[in-house]
DNA sequence: TTATAAATGTAGCAATGGCTACGGATTATG
DNA sequence: CATAATCCGTAGCCATTGCTACATTTATAA
């Protein structure tokens, strides 16, 4: 096999790489609608503090995020307000809800731990194709 | 429920976000190690451009990254010379390569096509905990 | 109402992982 | 062996996501 060809088949591997990269990029997104839309259920109302503490990390990380957010329109925030979410921010809510719950179920169906889990679930939600929660859906009927 | 409590129910949910965190901090390391050992496999030897085509980023993403990687003593890298692993670096590619092909052959096995298994196992790999590799494991037998 | 506590914002630092542009090193080829 | 092609390093930019320290706003309580 020539050199090029060797190259392009090199290449070729790298699409999964590219995907996970740009899957990444929408991760935050996704975990903060989220978690807004689950604190505004728990508790009435979402504050930058309940988020710092939902996902252990400074208020100032989580201020900045949310900043972005509602520059994306994922979520509307004021000062010293709570943040709320809008339209399209609450339709990714509930589409990545549903898909980290199926995520789950198939997971504890699978035989894992509850703990575990939970843990590898939120890793993986935002790894799965419509193709794998298709297949999970299956498995869980 | 007071005001403490709620704040304690909504940190307790916090373990699975941390985790995942510190699971994509080892996640570069793991890819990387794992094509170093595929490409020297498939071509006798890996250079930073074969790991640039691979992984479809510059040349020099992939420099800095390898640059830190040999500080990190998982792989051995000279000026101009080709990446070798060192015996940390191979167990990790090693076990990392492993529990790939697992994932990858779970997600075929129920039933997703061949394309979306290979992007979504990609992701997926690196938020696999050991009892949900297990589980993996005994539902491919 | 005023003082304190709690919540949030801002400034600024670090690490990581993208990039382009440029130049030096090495390898291949005429 | 000289020149071209390829490979790789460095400088320096950007965005993201962590952080601490400090300032400001809002809420609570004395």
């Amino acid at each position: 096999m020539n050199k090029k060809r060797v190259q392009e088949k090199i290449k070729a591997r790298s699409v999964p790489f590219s995907q996970t990269r740009s899957r990444h990029a929408s991760e935050t997104a996704e975990d903060y609608v989220e978690a807004v839309l689950d604190l505004i259920d728990e508790k009435g109302e979402c504050r930058v503090l309940d988020l710092s503490r939902f996902f252990n990390v400074s208020h100032v990380t989580v201020s900045r995020i949310v900043k972005r957010l509602n520059d994306a329109d994922l979520l509307y925030t004021q000062p010293y307000k709570p943040i709320e979410l809008t339209d399209k921010g609450y339709k990714l809510a509930k589409k990545s809800k549903k898909r980290h719950e199926i995520v789950l179920a198939f997971l504890i169906k699978l035989g894992v731990d509850k703990a575990n889990a939970e843990i590898d679930s939120e890793g993986i939600e935002h790894h799965v194709s419509p193709s794998t929660l298709d297949a999970m859906k299956k498995f869980l009927k």
